[in-house]
DNA sequence: CAGTGGTCTAGACCACTCA
DNA sequence: GAGTGGTCTAGACCACTGG
């Protein structure tokens, strides 16, 4: 299992373990590229690159001439990060239960056809899952997947983590999505399975996801507890 | 004007100039990177330097082994670069207009006093803005900004783009900022302001910006017209 | 002016894709 | 198996920060 993942990789590691630790304090600069280079036996190039790898996950920050720092404020839920609900708690400590309230093979509307660039014909699985943090509903998501891609898939699965299965069950290799933001008015159902008032306005998420091969293997609206769940991105600026 | 940017970036920009020309087509393959260094006469690591900064941009896509394809569906708004709603409307060819509603300096509230990491007794001027796309009214926007850097701060200087303000006339280097986005129901004076019902849910977008030396300088708070702007993000998985 | 990160080069080998 | 992008090295010079 433990492989042997790219060196850069293997060096981010550390660090991130070092700054988790504290070992790195937030707010202080962390060694010189010269000292890592060093420390790590490893040339500047992969330095580089391991930090820039952290910079983007939002743990480091740099100021040429100066040295590079630890981020002081942490961000919750990195939207720039495709990262599964379930990853997500876990970071946090929390446990995620799913309920899955819909599981059917069905044609594909036509806003799903074109988001997974369907064929005529072909079918999908419409799932629907509420889904909770520590037992409190949070999300309530609405799964399209095709049939073709997923021909074994099981309510069973569905109960579980959905990318833990594409990717180690399937072993498909999940590059990017897209993903839009758009903020509703929860339906009397969404609302209820929230459990949240139908005037409190809910974030809901479209998103269609890619494989490593460019093709599209998911579509989903999610609708989110906004109350309780942040969404939280750090953008750079370019010049 | 056409100083020396990094070669990079310069390598990126004839690229840009190939892609938005349909020179490289959309879907299709570009030059290997082989040929890229041949045809800009660089090391191959500036050729991968400039292709990365396309790929944040959304512009590229790279599959192993196979090559880098230009992107297909391009994003409307994409969150993860901070532009701002001037540079932002120009791409689209649309014309700017701001309306200055409030323009006061006052001791910030205690949240502003945080997110901007103010001192005790520091002023900032509080300006609402009401933003416009070749006149339609998009985003009303509340901006909090430190006294202490923009003591010049004018009227004027409010009604044109802040950004080009704060980076051509004050020569200020913006380097992040981190933003929140929370789904609200707009109070009746804002649902006003951006022409729709106090019903209709709009997407509020709090963040702080951080110059390149790590300081803080506007606090802002915008409310978009969602229906007519769309947040979208490109976001890819880690391994 | 010493030290930091930013950029750049030439060359090498590896992992993957695809005919 | 030829060709692609992915990783890695050693070494160099530049631009900026800060005492």
């Amino acid at each position: 299992m433990k492989a042997k993942s790219p060196l850069y990789q293997q060096v981010a590691h550390k660090m991130r373990m070092f700054i988790e630790s504290g070992t790195w304090a937030p707010g202080e600069a962390i060694p010189t590229e010269a000292q890592l280079v060093e420390e790590f036996s490893v040339s500047r190039v992969t330095v580089r690159q391991a930090v820039k790898l952290l910079q983007e996950e939002g743990l480091l920050w740099k100021r040429q001439g100066s040295g590079t720092y630890v981020q002081s404020e942490k961000i919750e839920h990195n939207m720039y990060e495709l990262k599964s609900f379930t990853e997500d708690m876990k970071r946090e400590g929390k446990e995620v239960t799913n309920k899955v309230l819909t599981f059917t093979l069905q044609p594909p509307s036509e806003k799903v056809r074109e988001a997974l660039e369907l064929e005529d014909g072909e079918l999908v699985f419409y799932v629907r899952r509420q889904r909770f943090a520590d037992g409190e509903p949070l999300i309530v998501e609405d799964t399209y997947l095709p049939l073709k891609l997923f021909p074994d898939l099981t309510y069973e699965v569905m109960s579980q983590s959905k990318y833990a299965y594409i990717e180690d069950v399937k072993q498909f290799k999940i590059a990017d999505s897209v993903q839009e933001f758009i903020p509703v008015l929860p339906t009397k159902e969404i609302a209820e399975m929230l459990g949240v008032s139908e005037r409190t306005p809910v974030l809901k998420v479209e998103l269609y996801s890619f494989l490593m091969d460019g093709s599209r293997f998911e579509f989903t609206e999610t609708y989110f507890k906004s109350e309780e769940y942040r969404f939280i991105i750090r953008a750079g600026r370019r010049h």
